[in-house]
DNA sequence: TGCGTTCCCGCATAATCACGCAAAAAATTT
DNA sequence: AAATTTTTTGCGTGATTATGCGGGAACGCA
């Protein structure tokens, strides 16, 4: 086997597990841990992988302390409370994820009488807490990153919904590209979402304002109420109004 | 387990829970308490948390926030550790409810690669943690009792998978009339859980042998393993040994 | 105060690493 | 094709690192 041959090996086994143990590599690869070793250390030189001891970990495997985001920041207290009058007894909502949705969640008159409908893991048991709310999760196979369902099966099953409301977090949105997002098969449920919906409205920081990301979730012909924690007439606004939203 | 990959889930614990015990390291982690305890040590000097007598807290530990943690009964570690024994590589494993089954999944190796089915939403939640596990949530109605999806759809759905092992968290169990339980929505889940898996473990600690609840959800015969907190050679547990169940 | 847990220290063991050297393999030149 | 250079590999040695265990000290709780 060459070399070349090994050290794509290994890479391509770092892609997979994220990580590689010396001792196993000598026996996959029938060479000698000396030679397992310097392919790691050559790898590691062209920063293809960080050598630790054992083995080695991908690129990727970093591990910071994220401060865990504080989900009690007034503007999105604001924001949650002038969504909050949007929901009435007896209708269907469905709502994404996000810290600005928990927040609303939480603060949800407990003497309201509506179904809620969603796919995000914790706005659910959130939405539990509840006394009167029901909820549905559609579910399938769950994503990590945003920890909700995502899929054809939970896109096909909002299809089958007829909301009044549709409550969309939202990470950037922009006068010319409208809704955007990371993830490919996020941006595929939260169009399902607005779908179904007679209704979408659309909570932001004023600072996710002119903001855009790779993938396009919808224009904002599509979105029929802004709320942020700024005033309405607020001039950052004011574009956004002139295109049809409702600003609250 | 690569020693980097070790500390790495400390970090990830302290991010979730703002705290970590060093006993519960080094069962989840399978070291000794030393090991977990010069990690701890390492990661401290390397300011990315704070080392305590018994553990280590986050850094942006405020004393304010307690988190609503519950404290898990030593009983519920031990059947815990015990059942994933069972979770091999690979496997499908279907998995209810309880705080049994919290404390189950957050002990799981974090190298551990199987793929998790459920309908509970702390569940869920705790599984989303895991670095490696895939998790399928079979969603519906949410049943608020349970923090569970309940109903048609998901034994439906339950009915087209085939589980290698179904863990079932037991509120009741009988020698005559098997597992009980409460609600009538839960039974039918559990029912489905346990038809379409090969293999199915019952936990429950052992102040729940020989008590009953309304409704049956199986007889003994289709439980595979029981685990409890006693020794396997318990008199407690022989008629059940008796009836051809594997005590754990 | 007393008891159980946790911690700290040193040591033993085993795994991993780094270095040099020589054999083997591959590439290059003659 | 033979000879020579270069690269690669395996092995031995000793250093380094990682881990577990025992014993005594320190801690925390009742």
């Amino acid at each position: 086997m060459l070399k070349k041959e090994r050290q794509a090996y290994i890479i391509q086994q770092i892609n997979i597990h994220n990580k590689v143990l010396s001792s196993d590599l000598c026996v996959q690869l029938d060479v000698s841990e000396d030679t397992v070793r310097r392919d790691l250390q050559e790898l590691a030189e062209e920063g293809k992988l960080i050598k630790v001891h054992g083995g080695a970990l991908a690129k990727s495997f970093h591990f910071t302390i994220e401060s865990k985001q504080v989900y009690s920041l007034p503007e999105k207290k604001i924001i949650a409370h002038k969504a909050i009058d949007l929901i009435k007894d007896g209708m269907l909502v469905v709502i994404s994820g996000g810290t600005t949705m928990r927040e609303l969640v939480n603060m949800l008159p407990p003497d309201l009488n509506a179904t809620f409908v969603t796919t995000n893991v914790p706005i659910a048991l959130e939405l539990l807490e509840h006394p009167n709310a029901e909820v549905i999760f559609l579910g399938n196979k769950l994503l990590k990153s945003a920890q909700m369902a995502v899929g054809a099966e939970v896109v096909q099953r909002l299809g089958q919904i007829k909301a009044d409301l549709c409550l969309l977090g939202t990470n950037s949105i922009d006068l010319n590209f409208g809704i955007t997002d990371l993830e490919w098969e996020i941006i595929e449920v939260k169009k399902a979402m607005i779908a179904c919906a007679q209704k979408t409205v659309s909570l932001a920081i004023s600072e996710k304002l002119n903001t855009t990301q790779r993938l396009q979730v919808c224009a904002l012909d599509q979105v029929d109420v802004l709320i942020t924690e700024l005033d309405p007439t607020n001039e950052k606004l004011t574009p956004y109004a002139k295109l049809g939203l409702s600003i609250l």
